[in-house]
DNA sequence: TGTACATCAGTGAACGCGCGTTCACTGATGTAC
DNA sequence: TGTACATCAGTGAACGCGCGTTCACTGATGTAC
């Protein structure tokens, strides 16, 4: 075999794709896109990222399960080490620092296919981590609700620059102050 | 004049213009609303579009603008006529259901002219109308944010589809909900 | 161990489409004298 | 009141571009005998 020589076959393309594409999004957003454009990032043609992913939905699909459950995973290892409800709420926002491209995708179901089996999978598993029981009186769930849109809504207002500079350049230092006006949940 | 006849000058184009693209907005989403298609609705060619708003940026940025000089008045008619601080907020999630188009282009800067000076404008009027006070010390701002955080934070899952379906179908009164976890504001 | 063949993983050319932008133009309106 | 002319508010044709999708194809790999 030449040395310099592309092989034929890639071998591990999949993942190859996904980095590319995730790339790409964090430059470009995730509806800036294009199918070409990671196929170009991935150096192969854009035919071979179809082969793998049908269509540019799939391709975001993927990316959506994938974030859905590196959160889950996060969350649930934060409730595990810590049992600071705080610092779940914290772990929220370092996923979406950490993994931007992921969790702009993730917010835009209409970007991607919102029914694939493995998307619904993971979004409830993310779901349980996030609320911790599955079947939870309407209390506890407006409880859970709020503390789920006051992260979310701290971390994409972090995000689109709308945060003031006087509360400092740390994120997840910034969380911490303001996560503090929420009221504690019920146990 | 011919009864059916066009009239060359429209001569109110400009509002036309923006109603149409607020109109596909709320359709496809700002990113994948063209120029093209908003002079297709508004009735004229899409160079007329350009005309008035030089290209889609100008367009976009023109949208944020009403969006936030419609919010902050919004927000300033609550805090006059009720003192409850709930009710702000509850406030806050009926304008970005009102104005979804408005909302989702304000808080997708990349898409317009941050620089613009009408922009900064009626930014810092909204952003005034939420902190109530211009020099605010860290802890109050801190407090300011939590607040924005959790009422900006639950619009968008609610908008996203993202709030368990057994808390209602009601967003304002769900938010009432949840907006009581939060810890009133020092005043 | 060798060979035939199915399948997998890609290439590369071609398609039609909608887009934003530019440009020369025209019809309507407002204003100065 | 009339007229000349500048300006405003649009038209319509043309451009080059990147896109997603389709299709016939080829090279590499795995498997059955």
């Amino acid at each position: 075999m030449e040395p310099n020589s592309q092989p034929y076959h890639h071998g591990n393309l999949r993942p190859t794709v996904l980095r590319a594409a995730i790339g790409t999004i964090e430059e470009v957003g995730p509806s800036a896109m294009s199918v070409r454009e990671v196929a170009r990032r991935a150096g192969v043609t854009h035919t071979a990222v179809t082969y793998h992913f049908v269509d540019k939905a799939g391709l975001l699909t993927a990316i959506a399960v994938e974030g859905f459950e590196k959160l889950a995973e996060d969350l649930r290892h934060t409730q595990e080490t810590s049992d600071s409800f705080l610092e779940v709420g914290v772990a929220y926002v370092r996923f979406a620092l950490n993994y931007r491209a992921h969790f702009d995708v993730m917010y835009r179901p209409e970007l991607y296919r919102s029914n694939d089996a493995d998307l619904q999978r993971a979004k409830a598993s993310a779901a349980l981590s996030l609320y911790r029981t599955e079947h939870a009186d309407p209390k506890q769930l407006a409880a859970g609700v709020a503390a789920w849109s006051i992260v979310h809504g701290f971390v994409t207002l972090w995000l689109g620059g709308n945060i003031p500079q006087q509360l400092g350049d740390d994120p997840e230092e910034i969380a911490r102050l303001v996560l503090v006006h929420l009221q504690a949940p019920v146990r």
